[in-house]
DNA sequence: TACGGATATTAGTCATACAATTCATTGACA
DNA sequence: TGTCAATGAATTGTATGACTAATATCCGTA
């Protein structure tokens, strides 16, 4: 799980608050910068209100000139995570500001401390907004947007890899999102995304559990397909209901084996 | 309106596609920049998938240096608006994948062109899940929680202005938002905002309205205090239907004077 | 025609200097 | 003692110029 779980270094000790080392990945280093600030105030290290350490300090931390940390504070700011001014520095926003329904965001939120809280506030946002797009779907969707959605249903049910099976179940669920015409619903995919790519270690389960995974689909695809509202509401209340309580079943072998 | 609306100048008769000069607000350059771009980008004076003049470009056209553009470019990146690589420039996002749930796109946006849809799409968003959130916030509220909502409820019947009384409105929603008690909820706040700001011109009517509405707010309030979560729903169902008719009436009003 | 390398274009990074903002301190004055 | 204004200092904001890295395009060769 955690890479940096290496024995403890007696300077760790020592030292208090020893920024880590910038992870140089594959991207730019303005966004590597961004992503490392960026979790560290997520993951709660830097609580909302306080003042981060100035532009120049992270600079030479980094050490990475002052434009890039600049560049990477400005993501921040686009994000609503901090805000910056003059002679007082860069100070975190409460909570309630931030972006939370942002991919990067979400993606450093997953990886905080509650994980179990998420995963069950994901699942509880999908309840409120799915059920109600399908319904949108069933009646306002278009021809093309129909075919998308039970192409990308067969393809759940034909994946050869559980891989490639999520990404069609991602891909079904998105699918039913754009199809309620609704451009302002379309951001909330990434909730979606998370969620199913969470749950991940959850639907590892068995076959039988797969095939009534699939028959649910097929029903909510069948119900929008007829242009059935009220089913298709129900049908994925349905698909909610078994997600949660697969989860609540490994949940409970889990703690068994403890 | 618009103070953009001075008489045309003959040289944009002969020059196409003249960059407007950068407004200079309160804020700093990188943010007028990125507002100025961003709202291009939004109107659809750029399409997805265009590719961006490059910040050289920007630079001289918007009289400002490099650095400030590549600034303002990093915000519309972190907002999904953009992509930009070496060589090729910054291309425009496709729509689906812009952060349309952001403070500032959504003002932006509603400077658009297609205003009626766009207001349209916001009560349907609100229809999805205000009506939930309410019955969540029955169900889990705090008494700290229930205060903010029941003073928001008092501080619109009493607000002398209409200004104000918005003011409260938004913050009443707000605070059944966060009395879920699941943070995600909390970042659609904006629409909210956003579509109560929007709606201002068509709240302007008759005391009686007035007063309708605040009898609905009350309703609200009652049930969630109550903790009677389908009640609160239908209260907030009935809220956002009258909001609806005031619109398609005054709507009706205005069509008929043309 | 296909492949491979040179080339040019563009964003990315860096270093440095200076400007603008505003918090904090100090000191004069009431 | 308290209030206000001037001053100073810390931090972000802006500008400039040079260099690096990535990559799409073109061109020459097999």
């Amino acid at each position: 799980m955690d890479k940096s779980a290496a024995p403890i270094s007696t300077a760790s000790l020592h030292r208090k608050k020893a920024t880590p080392k910038l992870k140089r990945g594959p991207g730019s280093v303005h966004s590597s910068v961004a992503e490392a600030i960026g979790m560290r105030i997520v993951r709660g290290e830097f609580a909302p209100g306080t003042i981060l350490p100035n532009e120049a300090k992270w600079a030479t931390d980094f050490k990475v000139s002052r434009s890039a940390v600049r560049e990477g504070i400005k993501i921040l700011m686009a994000k609503n995570l901090l805000i910056s001014r003059p002679k007082v520095g860069s100070r975190v926003e409460p909570r309630e500001r931030w972006s939370l329904l942002d991919h990067d965001i979400l993606t450093w939120y997953a990886t905080a401390p509650n994980r179990e809280k998420f995963l069950l506030s994901l699942q509880q946002f999908r309840y409120i907004v799915e059920p109600e797009a399908a319904a949108l779907a069933a009646e306002f969707h278009t021809e093309e947007q129909m075919h998308d959605i039970s192409a990308a249903c067969h393809d759940m049910a034909t994946a050869p890899s559980l891989h490639e099976r999520t990404e069609a179940d991602v891909r079904f669920h998105l699918s039913i999102l754009k199809a309620t015409n609704n451009e302002l619903l379309l951001p909330l995919g990434v909730i979606i995304d998370q969620a199913l790519n969470n749950l991940f270690i959850f639907i590892t389960r068995q076959a039988k559990d797969l095939h009534h995974a699939q028959d649910l689909h097929e029903k909510i695809e069948r119900n929008i397909r007829l242009r059935k509202p009220q089913a298709a509401r129900i049908a994925v209340r349905n698909l909610l209901a078994n997600s949660d309580e697969i989860i609540r079943r490994t949940a409970a072998k889990r703690s068994r084996r403890i």
